[in-house]
DNA sequence: CATAAATGATCTACGCTGTATAGATCTACA
DNA sequence: TGTAGATCTATACAGCGTAGATCATTTATG
């Protein structure tokens, strides 16, 4: 029973990994583990508690990072990891926006942030905020990197200049020369969640001992 | 023509507020607008291209604040409002993710909060990034509010933690007493943005003359 | 051991979906 | 009046999620 499910949800995400989350169809599921479709209501209920599934799965490619050492290691850690997912499985990655944070996985992984947080030094009032700013960051670049957000679709950023009318984009006019650049989107995400780890220890002096 | 489409979007908007992203078919919002599901394609393209002119439709709320007023105020002023949008439309937010930013609606938008990062003395080669991770911060908090992500769901905080053994959570365990508490989600947003600012802030004395 | 219950899988069918294709109906201008 | 272009309609098709009925096989119980 349970490794039905375990094979369904892999037949699931393997299609969203080929072909899209648009074709995750329960036929479709159904064909690749070699089942009618009907088959599949006993182990995931119906389509919603597929994609629910689905979330678990993605969710427990994340390693729990071993409490012994330092907390800072430990949120790049579960960053880059996170960040490694959403690339591993860009198509799926949305649905972890979408669909609340309150399996088994999801929680194992929001108590790992707690402890970091605790461990460095955050006032408890304050963890909960944070935890939620870290991963809504952290999932919320992957999602945009995966997804399509921070591309740029067909247009470079000249011809995205060219939609408005000149001088109505004084921003990017002064900024045409950086724009233009290809971006090292490994060193930005590694920039962004340094600046978290900043917040994070400004928030930690001010309530500190 | 125009106006059509006009017509067609804010249908399409209008369904998704009232019966969610998923009610958005073609034959729902053609019967809405009072014509054959057939008679969209020559204004929208595709459903594809509907929901290109939904982000646009959603973006064209947000009001582009004026330059003359201090950066903090702008960023503030984009914020809320954004979160407003969110609030607003939870349903179509998602969709703001999954698209890239490159209509003029979006690239309107991205210009206010480069005019006001440089305006705030940020290095012109960060600028990019951390308009970035505003802008993911931001749409990423409306849209876990407004989709469920922040949400528990059925289960309380209390239930959540009985799912997994004894134990297993001493993250959740040592903050328990702030977990049961209901959550202040407006205080929580003008915290967050506070803690960007601040982050702006750094980067601009970094860099500074 | 016999029987009942539960589980897993199947088949059929219904009302939905996006959209290709073809044809109808206007308006404007020569 | 004739024609071109724009706009909308009608029909049709393949694929979707899943309700409902049925059946086989395994598991639990008297």
């Amino acid at each position: 029973m349970a490794d039905r499910k375990q094979e369904i949800l892999d037949a699931a995400l393997a299609i969203a990994d080929e072909r899209g989350i648009d074709a995750i169809s329960m036929r479709a599921v159904a064909d690749r583990v070699g089942l009618t479709p009907m088959a599949l209501y006993p182990h995931v209920g119906d389509k919603s508690g597929l994609l629910d599934g689905l979330v678990g799965r993605i969710l427990s490619e994340l390693p729990v990072p071993d409490s012994g050492t330092d907390w800072r290691d430990r949120l790049d850690a579960l960053a880059h990891a996170a960040r490694g997912v959403a690339k591993r499985h860009p198509a799926a990655v949305g649905l972890l926006f979408s669909r609340p944070g309150i399996t088994p996985d999801a929680v194992r992984v929001i108590d790992a942030v707690y402890q970091a947080l605790l461990d460095a030094g955050v006032s408890p009032a304050q963890v909960p905020r944070l935890e939620r700013m870290f991963s809504t960051l952290v999932l919320g670049y992957g999602m945009s990197e995966a997804s399509g957000r921070f591309s740029t679709g067909e247009l470079d950023p000249r011809g995205r200049r060219g939609q408005l009318p000149e001088g109505a984009l004084p921003g990017h006019q002064a900024l045409a020369e950086y724009l233009d650049r290809p971006v090292d989107w490994d060193a930005e995400f590694a920039a962004d969640v340094d600046d978290l780890a900043r917040v994070i220890e400004a928030s930690s002096q001010q309530s500190g001992s």
